[in-house]
DNA sequence: CATGGTATCTGACTTAAGTCAGATAACTGT
DNA sequence: ACAGTTATCTGACTTAAGTCAGATACCATG
């Protein structure tokens, strides 16, 4: 009757396997054989470096290289020797190629609004598909100093102010993601981070420095889709190991007991609680880590 | 930076493709190649005419001829001819081949496990694989009769109550899902409907054939990971054939406010409503359609 | 029992994909 | 400038997968 965690991940690997063999087909519709058509899309997708492809797609490097001559041969791609070390070759799409990149795309972008649209409620399913993804990619999460006033984080921190309305039901002042003093995140006072699963935004911190004897965190948020995948201890690593470098004595940081997580996760990972350093209305808990 | 709902679902695509490759690499670890290995899997998953395993598969007659022939001289499979059809032939698994799937169906297992033991929410995880396999396994969605005695049927119930006391904020006795009267949801006075996908139930609903005058439409219910999908509706249109069928002049239900999506449904699929039928506590709306 | 239809099998092919051992040319550090 | 390293390419293979036209044996029907 398949209800054990088990039996349910493998009826999605099965779900996912044909699913995955139906787009692999969708691939096939222009006539190019599929490993052809991968390389192709990988170009087109800004892998230009010979080496990049070779790993991306985990081929040989003799079978890369005789795919390549292929599209080449058939007027899609051009290549040309690195400029900064000449055993290496770029590869770039030729004006057909570009053409024929964006036809795949247009197959690709067709199916997945197609699948989409059956559904009635398309933000569960996407917030699934969110999650489920998100947990297969986990190990290619990469953390990126970002300026906090860039779109990304602007993005992030909406989504922080979100969140926190939804747990203290209160409304936060959307304008609050512009942060007035957003210059103490940007070295070499501080640091603002974005976490990136395959382009997507899925987590940020930021790192204050206000003062001589402490940098501050703050703005912690890992999405919904994410959660699970220890994205927060991974972000507080980074910020404290960049607070080491960038001198800082110690590390505070105020939360709410609304953030039980949160703030288990502190505990566990070295910071002390300490009195009220500043008279912020919001804060009931207050920490800090000697560095 | 990739928030619109195509791009999203792509992400989810490029992952899954990723994560099947590395998950059909597995089958790959006994070093048989795959077309055979997913034959033998296909046989021991009870699939055992032959013209089923094509059908499974989707391969051509000649390569699963040659391909069975293949596991037969490894010993690991016999096959027969169909006792009623001459022309046919079963394929069975044999001491040696049963070995061999159980240790396909290990390799699976621990996959599973160990995908699952990562995350620190697996609940939340295989919450979102069940929607999204549910979603993309929605045109093989199965609906069953089954004994509402049953374990299966007992299961849903159980689901269905949980559910109700979600919504109403309000205890149910969990001995309902044993419900006193289920003979009258038995052929030839009612039936009880459970929907499998891949064989994981994902709905329910109950005929009751209670008096002359009409039936009794009761515990519809769908999984929340089979939302979106049209199934309720489904199951409604089912019941109504298997009600036509028992010569039942009328199908009525009660419902209440707390269900708004089921009462549209009713609405928009010709139901009217009518007075109070009964002096059951709980409901607030009462519906009738004429057969 | 002849006829047309069906399920499976065989043999002869093609294509895709991948492997591996050098060859070649360019880089790096001493 | 030379040895060792690295990135890509070439050629000669192997294996997997799939296609297709018959062949064979069995079934259903008049």
């Amino acid at each position: 009757m398949m209800l054990d965690p088990v039996a349910r991940f493998r009826r999605f690997a099965r779900a996912a396997v044909t699913e995955v063999g139906a787009l692999d087909h969708s691939f096939l519709g222009r006539g190019r054989p599929l490993g052809v058509a991968r390389i192709l899309n990988a170009i087109g997708h800004g892998k230009t470096d010979v080496g990049e492809i070779r790993a991306y797609l985990g081929l040989d490097s003799g079978l890369v290289s005789r795919l390549l001559r292929g599209l080449e041969d058939e007027g899609l791609i051009e290549t040309t020797p690195h400029p900064d070390d000449g055993r290496r070759r770029i590869a770039s799409l030729t004006r057909a190629g570009e053409a024929e990149f964006a036809a795949y795309e247009a197959l690709s972008n067709e199916r997945a609004e197609r699948a989409l649209a059956r559904h009635a409620n398309a933000d569960a399913l996407l917030a699934a598909m969110d999650l489920v993804a998100s947990a297969f990619g986990r190990d290619q999460i990469e953390l990126v100093e970002i300026d906090p006033r860039a779109e990304v984080a602007r993005y992030c921190l909406g989504e922080y102010y979100g969140e926190l309305a939804r747990r203290f039901e209160r409304d936060f002042d959307v304008r609050l993601s512009a942060d007035p003093d957003a210059e103490t995140m940007v070295r070499p006072r501080g640091v603002f981070l974005v976490a990136f699963s395959d382009d997507m935004p899925i987590g940020c911190v930021g790192l204050k420095g206000t003062c001589a004897e402490y940098g501050e965190v703050k703005r912690l948020w890992v999405a919904p889709a994410a959660r699970g995948l220890g994205l927060a201890k991974r972000l507080m690593d980074r910020t404290e190991a960049i607070a080491r470098e960038l001198q800082m004595p110690a590390l505070r940081l105020d939360t709410n007991k609304a953030l039980p997580e949160a703030i288990a996760m502190y505990r566990k990972s070295g910071w002390t609680e300490i009195d009220r350093f500043n008279d912020d209305p919001y804060p009931d808990f207050f920490f800090e880590k000697r560095l």
